[in-house]
DNA sequence: ACCCAGAATGAATGAATGTTCATTCTTGAT
DNA sequence: ATCAAGAATGAACATTCATTCATTCTGGGT
C-alpha cells in the first residue's frame, strides 16, 4: 500500500540541465509533495512558500497551481500522503499475516514506528507541524483521524489476539492500545524536540519495556 | 512560581471604552502574551498576525513593537511563558513537600497534567504549534528543553523515591520517567487532534493505569 | 493648575507572497 | 515532417503583513 522508502531524501534534480521536461501528472504531483515535505522539515510549516517548494522541486512557480489548485490544497495533500504512509505502514504490519508469530509482529511494528523510515527528522517534523495546526484547522483533524481510527482498530485487534493467546488477565486491549499509541507519539515528540536527551535507542527501549510489562510472555 | 489559572480565557476588555489607558510595561506584556495564546489556539501559529494579536488585546498595532521588538520576539516570549507555566506547575507539585504522601503526590501530578488547567484546548494548541516548528527553529528547542530537563530530573527523583519506598524491583526510574512523560505528551496530542476518540476521562485512566502497573502499591 | 516623560496610537511604507495567464515548448499521433 | 494538445514557464498583479515613526494623549510629580 505504501512505500516507506519514498524518494523524499534525494533532493537535487540534475542541476544545470535547463531543458524543460514533460512528465505525467501523477509524477509531478509526487515530486511537489516530496519537495513540500523537505521544505517543511527544513524551514517549518509557517515559513514554507510556493517559490520555495517549486525551487526545491526544480520546477517553476506556476506548476504548483497547475497540479494542485492552491497552496492550501498542496499542504492538505502533503499531509494526506504522510498520514497514509505512516498509518498505512502500520496497518500493513498489523493486519497482514506476513508474520504469523504475534510477538514478532509486535517487534516488527515497533521497528517500523521507531525505526529509520519514520523517525527521520523530516517525517517527524512534517507530522508535528500539522499536529500543531490541527487545533485550528478541522480539515487536518479529519485527514489524520480518518487513517488514525483504522490503525487504532487494527492495534486493538492485535492486542486482543495477544491477550487471548497469552491468557493475560486484568488487561483491557482498548485502553492498552490507546496508551501504546500515545507513548509512541510522545516518543516521536521527544526525538524531535529534545534529541540530545532522548536517543533513538532509548526510545525503543522505553516502548519495548511498555510492551514487556503488558505482555511478558510475548516480548522476550 | 507560576499561576496556572492565568487570565488567558477572559477575552474582551471593556468594549466601547475608547479612552486610552497607560499601564505599566509588565502588564501590557502579559496582556499581549495572553492575546497571542488565544490567537494561536484559534487561528493556528502560521496564521497569527500582529494586527490580529493587538486587536485581540484591544490595543493598537504599534504597541506590540514597543514592548517586544518584533513579532518573532513576541512569539518566543509567548512560548517561554507557556513552557514555564506548564513545567513550572509540575515542578512545584513534584519538588515541594506540600504533599508528603508519595502516592498522593503522583495523583496530584496526574491531575495537573490532564486536568482542566493544562488540557484546555488553548494551551494544548499553543504547545504543539511550537513543537511543530521546533524541528526548524533551534530557539524553540532551547526554550523548551531548558525547562523540560528540570522537570524530567524532578520526575526521575520522585520515581526513585517511590521505588525505594515500595521496594520495587526490576524498575529503572529514568526509563520509567521518560516513558511517563512521553505518554502524557502523547495523550495531550490525542486530546487535541482526535478529541472524539479520546476523552479526557479515558486519557486519565490510561495514564493512571501506566502508573498502577509500575507502582501497584502506590496507586490504589 | 501645570507640565512633560514616555506610553499609546494608527496611517504610511516597503517587502514578501499566492495566484494568474499569455506565451513557449514538448511529445506522441498522423 | 507536421501538428495539435496540453504541460511548463515566469513576469506581472493584487494582497497581506511586519515594522516604522510623527503625532496625540495620559497621569504622576511639582
Amino acid at each position: 500500500m505504501t512505500d516507506a522508502s519514498s524518494a523524499v531524501t534525494e533532493a537535487l534534480p540534475e542541476a544545470g540541465s535547463k531543458r524543460r521536461q514533460i512528465r505525467p501528472k501523477a509524477e509531478r504531483r509526487q515530486q511537489l509533495i516530496d519537495a513540500t515535505i523537505r521544505c517543511i522539515a527544513q524551514h517549518g510549516l509557517s515559513a514554507v512558500t510556493m517559490q520555495m517548494v517549486t525551487r526545491e522541486a526544480g520546477l517553476s512557480v506556476g506548476i504548483a497551481n497547475l497540479h494542485f489548485e492552491s497552496k492550501d490544497n498542496l499542504l492538505k495533500e502533503t499531509l494526506r500522503f504522510v498520514a497514509e504512509e505512516y498509518h498505512g505502514g502500520q496497518i500493513d504490519i498489523m493486519g497482514g499475516g506476513d508474520i504469523p508469530d504475534l510477538g514478532e509482529r509486535l517487534d516488527a511494528l515497533l521497528d517500523f514506528q521507531l525505526g529509520r523510515g519514520v523517525t527521520q527528522r523530516q517525517k517527524m517534523s512534517v507530522w508535528f507541524a500539522y499536529y500543531g495546526e490541527a487545533g485550528a484547522r478541522p480539515v487536518y483533524q479529519k485527514i489524520v483521524s480518518t487513517v488514525d481510527r483504522l490503525a487504532a482498530q487494527k492495534l486493538e485487534a492485535l492486542f486482543t489476539d495477544i491477550i487471548r493467546e497469552g491468557d493475560y488477565h486484568g488487561v483491557d486491549a482498548r485502553e492498552l492500545a490507546t496508551g501504546y499509541s500515545a507513548l509512541i507519539d510522545g516518543l516521536h515528540l521527544g526525538l524531535l524536540v529534545t534529541p540530545r536527551e532522548l536517543s533513538k535507542r532509548r526510545a525503543r527501549a522505553v516502548a519495548r519495556e511498555f510492551l514487556r510489562r503488558a505482555f511478558p510472555q510475548h516480548i522476550h
